[in-house]
DNA sequence: TCGTTGCTGCGAACGGTTCGCAACAGCCCC
DNA sequence: GGGGCTGTTGCGAACCGTTCGCAGCAACGA
């Protein structure tokens, strides 16, 4: 796989066609040694048509269904940890709810509602501060692009009596 | 302490016997109008015998079972989201494990191995920017003590390549 | 075109958590 | 201190998201 647990984000291009983004990211996988499987274009398929939405894997597989109804809610699984590991996909864990899954390009962090789920997308640099104090105090390594914090949201914190 | 929706925590009051302080949870609890039950006072009592630690719900049983083997795994659940309601205790979701609980006043933040799982305790000021920003930015009240954030400890970060 | 190897479909199993229900126990009031 | 109301508990089944084992298939290199 990688030689960096949090790969350099591809490029953005967007002008660029979807399918040339999805071809793009194949490239990727095929240049490290990587099987290009049906299962794999899809999901990315799938991904890159819903540009700023977290599916889950049940999500992804209702949608990938329509065109490939053979391929298996397992599958899903398996291609998202792969796709993730890859350093091309980000998991996105929010409450009690399934983990959803967006590029990794996409650098953001997230703000999760615990009352009603809504995600916040946050500024990539929201926590710079917070990570550079963790890594040397602690030695603790922050993935300064992805990280998920939790609170109320403004609907939820208004409606909820102090 | 606040004026956040997180209720204020109970005093700490270290020179205090851990009978002590269970029975002014339990008093608090009945200010309330709710009941005193046993598996209440034992969820109370397992978790102040071990003040550092943060258990699971299946580790809790675990403990109540020596004294009170009659109390089930589902109570143990209620329970805990009884006293997290309620404001006394603190759920900590870890990775893709189970939830542990510890008391509310113990007020910290933690850092998460994704790797390992081990958790570090943060200091409880170390978000204090970062919540004025979400708040002000984007009005989201996020609990100023029990935040959780992921990445590599140093242990895990050092033995993975680079 | 063939062989290797890794991916997939399938279904069963898993772990953590929630639920429905009848029995029970706290608490209030007399 | 004896009811009675009502919230809590024990129990087991169900749930949900996820993982696993395995046989068959398909991607890619030779």
């Amino acid at each position: 796989m990688s030689d960096h647990p949090h790969p350099p984000a591809i490029e953005e291009r967007p002008d660029e066609q979807p399918d040339d983004q999805v071809d793009e990211l194949l490239d990727r996988l095929r240049a490290r040694g990587e099987r290009i499987t049906v299962a794999r274009r899809a999901v990315l398929e799938t991904l890159i048509a819903e540009p700023d939405s977290h599916l889950s894997a049940d999500e992804l597989a209702g949608r990938i269904h329509g065109d490939h109804p053979s391929i298996h809610l397992s599958t899903v699984y398996r291609t998202v940890e792969f796709l993730t590991e890859t350093g091309i996909l980000t998991e996105v864990r929010v409450g009690h709810g399934p983990s959803s899954y967006h590029f990794a390009t996409d650098a953001h962090h997230h703000a999760v509602c615990d009352a009603c789920g809504t995600e916040v997308a946050l500024p990539a640099d929201l926590f710079d501060g917070v990570i550079t104090r963790l890594r040397l105090d602690h030695g603790f390594e922050s993935d300064p692009h992805h990280l998920t914090i939790t609170g109320l949201c403004a609907d939820c914190a208004a409606a909820r009596p102090a």
